[in-house]
RNA sequence: GGCUCCGUAGCUUAAUGGAUAGAGCAUCUGACUACGGAUCAGAAGGUUAGAGGUUCGAGUCCUCUCGGAGUCACCA
């Protein structure tokens, strides 16, 4: 049992031994204590003064007296203001040492026997993947590590998005003005080649547009549909949409084009086919270098027509209603949503249509329980009414839904868009911090990393800069602070895994002893916060676990390495005053160091040897 | 306009309803001829947007106001 169960347990005792009142083990409060304060553990005793009819000092120090009486390990307690430190004792503190040292897993949970699937990334085929991606890629990620930490069997996910308009206009594009390039023989990655034909064809058309414009038809629609006092620039602005679809060439190219995919016309599925897998090619060299994996793909041209059977059997259990044009509702006013439709007059899926099918499919496929969706914050409401549906239809899995919603990424200028050239590729995101790091460490005398190395450091000041903040927020990103070296970084925290990791060879290389650690009774402070900090590791996990939240992790990770700086300025080690206390210290640091790489590892940052 | 989310130091941010709101950046001042200075110590910087309320206790919960964002498609 962990030692804020303990505790609970003894609290929840003593006041039904001295108070004659029942509490609830785990209502009662617990929490480390204070570093401002002196001891380890804190419980809150305001809950228990109506049941004493004592002041709060007066019944913290008799259940301090209680728990001290009970549990051998608690050495001495104080109570302040209502609130009862419990203080461990030196015994109980090296025996945990000692026994984190022996797990190589220290923080993991056993395995649960319970599946859970987190979605993420989910890219467009028609273009390379950008900055929000990033911020995707790596929550989806780190989550899907923090769930298999606690016990969960994890199966990653994404869902490609590999058809409809977008890969038509770059298709179109290649088609006309590509000139048979490919990335072979150009040696281009073949997600930016793609890309540069998606937006080679929105130029194209925006030509188009602009000649329109000019066109008596055009004006004439002009003078006929403007509001009250709209300009033309403005006008046309708001036409855009209606033109691609009623007078444009290459609207009505792009359109064909859909339609012949649809009907599995040879030749376009062929070229369809062809320019995806260059895309595909690209994801996975980016993925690789972001270091992101999946276990299963989703296809959405494998997936965007299921959901209709569900629709029927929603039908039936009157969880949906038919209007008499024939198109099928759900009416969620009740659960404060709107009215939304499921299913076209003509019988075509929309997007939720192939959600609840898709959602469907999946739970066949993996039978898992729980289920999490990695999709920024604009999606919100879409999720809210999916789900709510899926309660509605009886689906097994419907109450372990889960949408981790993020905010999305932008920049100091304002939110990226493609057709300003602002998009932030992610490979040159990564490539550039990579650069920096280099560069960093080519002015320092004492350059040590490797290639290697600096790779991990470049990409854990980027990781870490990204996780660190709560993914509910909003996130400005500054590409000068990303790729920053020093404070709260990734690289700040690599930095103290590599001093303890040249401590570690030096005690290799002379052969040091460590037995005489256990014989150590003179905790220093600096020691015991380190101490203190690594019996929260697990815990730290467990609720980053709860709340779908990596930034909890991340923020442990600096915590603990600050206070490993501290401990190294403020300690010596190798001259130590005595051998125990040497040795001590070393089986600390170690310690330190099982717990920031794992914990770092959880956010997908690795560790260099050196830097 | 309806619904949802957000507002903490100049900037970026932390804080299961608990103690004196904790960090980093930037600014200023310092640090051992000792294990690596990508480090450490210190100074300065806060009416937690504002006003009420609940509570022994509110940055956190409730109500209102102000400011910002998202969304309200038979798009995905």
């Amino acid at each position: 049992m962990d030692m804020t169960s303990t505790i609970q347990n003894v609290v929840s005792d003593a006041v039904n031994f001295l108070y004659n009142h029942t509490v609830a083990p785990e209502t009662v409060q617990v929490q480390p204590t204070d570093s401002d304060f002196s001891g380890d553990y804190t419980v809150v005793v305001f809950p228990f003064v109506k049941a004493g009819r004592k002041s709060p000092d007066v019944i913290g120090a008799e259940i301090g007296a209680f728990a001290q009486e009970k549990l051998p390990f608690i050495s001495g307690f104080n109570v302040i203001k209502g609130f009862l430190n419990l203080e461990l004792s030196t015994a109980y503190w090296q025996a945990f040492l000692a026994d984190m040292l022996t797990k190589s897993d220290f923080g993991r949970l056993p395995r649960n026997g319970r599946k859970v699937m987190v979605e993420y990334s989910s890219p467009n085929t028609n273009k390379p993947l950008h900055l929000g991606h990033v911020r995707n890629c790596l929550l989806g990620s780190s989550c899907s590590r923090i769930l298999e930490a606690v016990g969960y069997e994890v199966v990653k996910v994404q869902v490609i998005n590999d058809r409809g308009v977008a890969i038509c206009k770059s298709m179109l594009a290649w088609q006309k003005w590509g000139e048979g390039k490919t990335p072979a023989n150009s040696g281009q990655k073949g997600d930016h080649l793609v890309g540069d034909f998606y937006v080679l064809f929105e130029q194209k058309s925006r030509e188009e547009y602009e000649v329109w414009q000019q066109t008596d038809a055009a004006r004439a629609i002009y003078f006929e549909k403007r509001k009250p006092d709209q300009s033309e620039p403005a006008f046309f602005k708001d036409y855009k949409n209606k033109w691609f679809n009623d007078y444009s060439t290459l609207g009505a190219e792009v359109r064909q084009m859909l339609l012949q995919w649809e009907a599995g016309d040879p030749e376009t599925v062929a070229l369809w086919k062809q320019m995806n897998g260059w895309v595909y090619a690209g994801f996975d060299q980016t993925y690789a270098n972001l270091g992101v994996a999946f276990d299963k793909l989703y296809y959405e041209s494998d997936t965007y027509l299921l959901g209709k059977d569900i629709v029927e059997e929603g039908l039936g259990k009157s969880v949906f209603y038919r209007k008499p044009d024939g198109s099928v509702w759900v009416n969620l006013t009740d659960a404060g949503h709107d009215e939304k439709v499921v299913l076209r007059a003509d019988g075509t899926s929309v997007y939720i249509t192939q959600d609840l099918g898709t959602a469907r499919m999946r739970y066949r496929d993996f039978g898992c329980e729980r289920m999490v969706y990695v999709v920024a914050d604009e999606q919100n409401y879409h999720f809210a009414v999916l789900f709510e549906v899926l309660k509605r239809l009886g689906e097994p899995y419907a109450e372990g839904l889960h949408h981790l919603s993020y905010g999305l990424v932008e920049l100091p200028t304002g939110r990226m868009k493609t057709r300003e050239g602002t998009v932030v590729d992610a490979d040159d995101l990564m490539e550039e911090v990579q650069r920096i790091a280099r560069e960093q460490a080519l002015e320092r005398t004492d350059n040590l990393a490797s290639e290697e190395d600096l790779r991990k450091i470049g990409l854990g000041a980027l990781k870490f800069f990204m996780i660190k903040v709560n993914p509910k927020k909003k996130m400005i990103f500054n590409p000068e602070e990303s790729v920053d070296l020093q404070g709260q970084t990734g690289p700040y925290i690599q930095y103290s895994y590599v001093r303890i990791n040249g401590l570690m060879q030096r005690v290799a290389r002379e052969g040091i002893d460590l037995a005489p650690a256990a014989q150590y009774l003179d905790i220093q402070p600096q020691e015991k916060e380190l101490l203190k900090a690594l019996h929260q590791f697990p815990a730290t996990i467990q609720t980053a676990a709860n709340d779908y939240d990596p930034s909890h992790i991340a923020n442990y990770c600096y915590a603990l390495a600050k206070s490993y700086h501290r401990f190294w300025h403020d300690l010596s080690i190798f001259q130590a005053p005595n051998p125990e206390a040497r040795a001590f210290r070393l089986e600390l640091s170690k310690g330190v160091a099982v717990a920031l790489k794992t914990g770092m590892a959880l956010l997908g940052i690795d560790m260099p040897e050196k830097m």
